[in-house]
DNA sequence: CGCCTATTTGATCTGATTCAAACAATGTGG
DNA sequence: CCACATTGTTTGAATCAGATCAAATAGGCG
């Protein structure tokens, strides 16, 4: 079974035989740790050595307000590295937290490093994948601060769905959803009550089923029309229709990548 | 008089007179053009071939949504390429306006590769540039999410004061505002007559006077603490005191920078 | 001046918060 | 296996921050 980065990294760029075998034994051979519910992976404010793999369970990044309040900034799902970012700026302005319990793969940087050098395809999709994860901090900004809030959970609830798919954890309308209604108000910057009651207005609505920790979406293009939910920002245009995703690729798909800061990114383009 | 831009890198890592000369070269030769407000600089969806540097006015980073309305996610001041996002994906996810009359550089992607190339820590810059804009995003974020009207504003306005003092654009305590208090709204997500409303109080309380374009901050302190600003997430933890700025750097200072992506980033922390 | 775009003010309405409490589920230890 | 504790969900009522609608001022500027 392929893991869950290298089927979203192949979902973002072609990969061939050698670095599949890379990525793979990167994972294969780190050190893996546990984490319970509401421990955090990666304290706010910390310097990493090691980049977090989340290989199973839910995460998230967060900020606290002084107030006690909590700002959840993003989902982390397996497949996800955690903190990329600091293993580019060094520190982590904010904090990685377990929201179930969470399985995570401990990459030593200088290994991540070693084999981005290696393979300059991967390092790049790794930084595609930075900069894909910018696209949904925007188009989550946007849902807290012009959408209604049946709007954010809809379109959380869409998004959650179609990244799950991604890396293979949910079939065509369901998933599960193992998050307290609490964690999505942080998410979306709503009250618990509030996020309650919307739940149980699209419910009521026959839009979704969400029974324990199994969500169900039963009107896929109701639940998209109320969250205006566009998949697009989260499959860059360059491999929007990856056809060739799973298969081998041809010797032609594997355009030479300028070395140095991956600045070639622009001539990166599909045709 | 030196750009903007070579001010902002210039706090972001130390630079050599080789690759400060780089940097004017690149802005001097550049085509300029110049926006009206509400002119698009780069629409929404474009895949442009060159960046665009902000040279002077106001610009901000927007998506619309379907029913009309806008958020804006970030404003770009001079020394800000808005559009970096562009040179590395492809595709621009969403739309830079101009707010205010704007003069822009246009620098070729294949010019800009060509000095990435030549000088890496500058490509090195460029990128940790990226990531703090991510960082602001995040702060942004946390803002419309967490934050009240009044605290948003606040902070809003100890941003920007802060970013157009780190390039030579603003005094200790005042600056030139010249946008609207609509542009406010979409920006924080409040709707105009309430952004009147805040600003209003927030004068009565003898914390900024705002007249015209003008804006002064009558009471850094308090104003700081009305939107609980923290202005270290501008400024990453590796040159948080750029003890040095402005002189030139000693070569003990430039530390080898691994090629291939800048994965050496890591590698990059000051002792 | 007259037009257009911003700011300001007032009145009203509502989505979402807060507080409080009941209820359900899950787990823990005796 | 039950009693108890803990954490999550649901419900109700009161309240408020901020939106909306409408209209009056105030600036710029050709």
């Amino acid at each position: 079974m392929p893991s869950k980065l290298l089927r979203k990294l192949e979902g973002l760029i072609p990969l061939s035989e050698a670095e599949r075998r890379a990525l793979e034994g990167l994972a294969a051979h780190a050190r893996t740790r546990s984490f319970r519910p509401r421990e955090d992976i990666v304290p706010e404010g910390d310097r990493p050595t090691e980049c977090s793999l989340i290989l199973d369970g839910f995460a998230c990044r967060y900020k606290l307000l002084a107030d006690g309040k909590r700002q959840i900034m993003s989902f982390q799902l397996a497949g996800d590295i955690t903190d990329l970012h600091a293993f580019l700026l060094g520190e982590l302005d904010h904090g990685i937290g377990a929201l179930t319990p969470c399985k995570v793969a401990m990459l030593p940087h200088d290994t991540l490093q070693e084999v981005a050098q290696e393979h300059p395809r991967i390092a790049q999709a790794l930084w595609r994948d930075t900069l894909i994860d910018g696209a949904v901090f925007r188009e989550w900004m946007i849902g807290i601060g012009r959408r209604s809030a049946r709007g954010r959970i809809a379109h959380l609830l869409c998004e959650v769905l179609t990244r799950l798919k991604a890396v293979g954890l949910a079939e065509e309308l369901s998933c599960e959803l193992p998050i307290t209604q609490s964690d999505l108000g942080d998410a979306l910057g709503l009250s618990v009550v509030h996020v309650n009651r919307v739940l149980q207005e699209l419910r009521g609505e026959g839009l979704i089923t969400l029974r324990g920790k199994l969500l169900v979406v039963n009107d896929w293009t109701g639940l998209e029309a109320a969250g205006q939910f566009d998949p697009s920002y989260l499959f860059p245009p360059t491999v929007r229709r990856a056809s060739g995703a799973g298969r081998d690729v041809r010797h032609a798909d594997l355009r030479p990548f300028a070395p140095s800061l991956g600045v070639g990114g622009a001539a990166e383009r599909q045709p």
